[in-house]
DNA sequence: AGACTCCGCACAAACGTTTGTGCACGTGGA
DNA sequence: TCCACGTGCACAAACGTTTGTGCGGAGTCT
């Protein structure tokens, strides 16, 4: 009789497959790792080990390994709301590309504050995340700048910063504004609300630097009094609608900022009996599934999300290549850099845009 | 002199805390860890050694102590899909909820494949998740069921099984199927088309039985061949639309039942020329933000998606408590049985349904 | 027959924590 | 003076891996 089963009844350790095996535990871990040629496993041996493990449905312990090997095979992702569409598909897109690499992500929701922010990246960096996606609530940069000097790989995607130290990855939002601008120029539009997002934040500010390079190559100009808004929300998007058009009876086209802002608008729109198109043109930035389905589609300019979600994904593996790379070497140089990558935005021409209504004085 | 700093520079550890105080490792580890009085660590020792991992800025290795205390303090999410706003909401709730408790979050997406679930639940398992809170695709569930037996709590939510042997939370389907049923009753229609997700899956089921018993309660009858459809998808929406119509002219509502589902027939029935409400009404289960904002604001059984995520986060953190408790007794017992939760759903009545156009006899 | 080599594996240290136990010192009473 | 006891801390084991090194035996060569 073998021995009586100690009932340790525990999970399945390496030591138990090794004992079950009737080898040591070493061999037992090269024999699973195919490190038995180079460090001479018989063949019978590795294989026995093999079907030993597999028979008592072995699963290494993470954990153990991560604390041997130092790498803990997480990604960190952050992300200001999760249940907002657009930082969902980056989410999944940075999930999939990573997990393909035998990452798991660990995710992170910030609910737009940077306080909320930090505590995540220090939780992350604690359970020893190798690499991680931020997309910031986008007014600090400190912290993870700080963290990414400090070995850490860092990638930043939407709201990147201005001193931009960091990897990044973004979609051309000031082609993303000149374009959807340049829609309304077209049709014959002079006067233009903006519903603007956070003012500070670089994706706003670029976009509303695409909306001034169409307006001044059509020998316009935007004053500050056409923008309203400071948040990236459907309420702002309804507040500042009312505020723009009551300050300023002359506007024939607002131009939203993104997917909530739009439908903030389209919403008080509808409240304040506007008929879209005829008697207001609307642009967005920002697509959505349901844009087709809406009362008056909207054209839109889309960031391209899938696309910047793989990049995303590949910025982020290439950066953990590189650290494992320099972990191995023990060379301490300062690596290539941040590269900041830009993904383009394109046009979607749907219904909400038409020439201007006649003015009064027709 | 003191020692020349050995410039170790990796991470701060207890040990190199515990030597700059000028204690042992486990002093240190009471002093940080509130066990002081208990081990009899003197007022002064205690302070010091936090002042000084203050200043070191030291972070335990969350590695290290998952292994040590065999808990990791993460749980584990897997769903079908993350960039479905429906699962994204789910997702976002229970983050909230357990990151309060101190957990973080490992996120596993599916893509709607029992393979890839199988793989996910594997991989979050050798990760030591503590709990698993799991979508499922639907269609199997034994490795689930097992995975709870073995002693780690698992709770599914939303595609729940039939012979539930496991903890879950689900809307009151049933419900959401006779509400929606009702209106279209109410407006006097009698030919109903339905669009219908996996047929499978309890919630598919369980909608449909609404459906019938709210016909059955005003002398109607549901027959197979008004049924479309065995996904969740857009596409599904617009195909199945197009072959109800096809087959059956005399239908005069549709009813979808999920938001994805609802996007298909809607762009089906704009395909077709169909006006809503004039010449077909809609219902929908499941809401979604833009559904106001639509050509047709669309009347839908809403699930309540925040309540629950809620709920769902609350189930998993008691399991946790309960396996905590189970864990520190040694009591081997079966625990109290798996609980099932019902959220409810609610109408909310938009412009989607009229009364039905009247016949061609007219 | 002895030295050398290669093969096949086991030993043990280390990763960074937590925690049961033991040791030294000092103080009090008898 | 001696014992008992409380105080304040250090030692060392353990969690489950990976991996550098050591060691015995079989074979080969001289």
């Amino acid at each position: 009789m073998p021995s009586p089963e100690p009932l340790k009844s525990g999970p399945i350790t390496l030591r138990i497959v090794a004992e079950a095996a009737g080898v040591s535990i070493s061999t037992a871990s090269r024999a699973l790792n195919g490190q038995a040629r180079e460090y001479r496993i018989s063949k019978a041996t590795e294989e026995a080990v093999q079907r030993v493990a597999a028979e008592l449905g072995f699963q290494p312990s993470q954990v153990a390994r991560s604390l041997r090997l130092k790498r803990s095979g997480l990604v960190g992702v952050i992300v200001p709301d999760i249940s907002n569409p657009f930082f969902s598909a980056i989410a999944r897109e940075v999930s999939l590309g990573v997990e393909a690499a035998g990452y798991s992500v660990l995710l992170g929701d910030s609910r737009e504050e940077t306080t909320i922010e930090k505590r995540l990246v220090a939780q992350l960096q604690a359970r020893q995340v190798e690499a991680l996606l931020v997309c910031p609530v986008g007014l600090e940069s400190q912290h993870l700048v700080q963290l990414d000097q400090s070995g850490l790989p860092v990638v930043v995607a939407d709201r990147v910063f201005e001193d931009i130290q960091l990897s990044s990855v973004t979609s051309d939002n000031v082609a993303a504004g000149r374009i959807a601008t340049q829609v309304l120029i077209d049709h014959g539009h002079r006067h233009f609300g903006v519903v603007s997002g956070v003012r500070e934040s670089l994706p706003t500010r670029h976009r509303l630097q695409g909306i001034r390079q169409a307006m001044l190559a059509n020998g316009l100009e935007l004053d500050a009094s056409s923008i309203a808004g400071d948040s990236y929300t459907n309420e702002t998007g309804y507040q500042s609608t009312r505020e723009l058009l009551g300050r300023h009876p002359e506007i024939t086209a607002l131009f939203a900022m993104c997917a909530p802002l739009a439908a903030g608008v389209l919403r008080a729109l509808s409240d304040l009996g506007y008929a879209i198109p005829m008697q207001m043109s609307v642009v967005s930035i920002d697509d959505h599934p349901f844009a087709e389905l809406m009362k008056t589609p909207l054209t839109a300019a889309a960031q391209n999300i899938e696309q910047l979600g793989r990049v995303a994904a590949e910025v982020l593996l290439e950066r953990l290549k590189q650290k494992r790379a320099k972990d191995k070497t023990l060379s301490t140089g300062p690596g290539r850099g941040p590269v900041c990558h830009q993904v383009p935005a394109s046009l979607l021409e749907r219904a909400s845009v038409a020439a201007p209504r006649p003015t009064s004085e027709f």
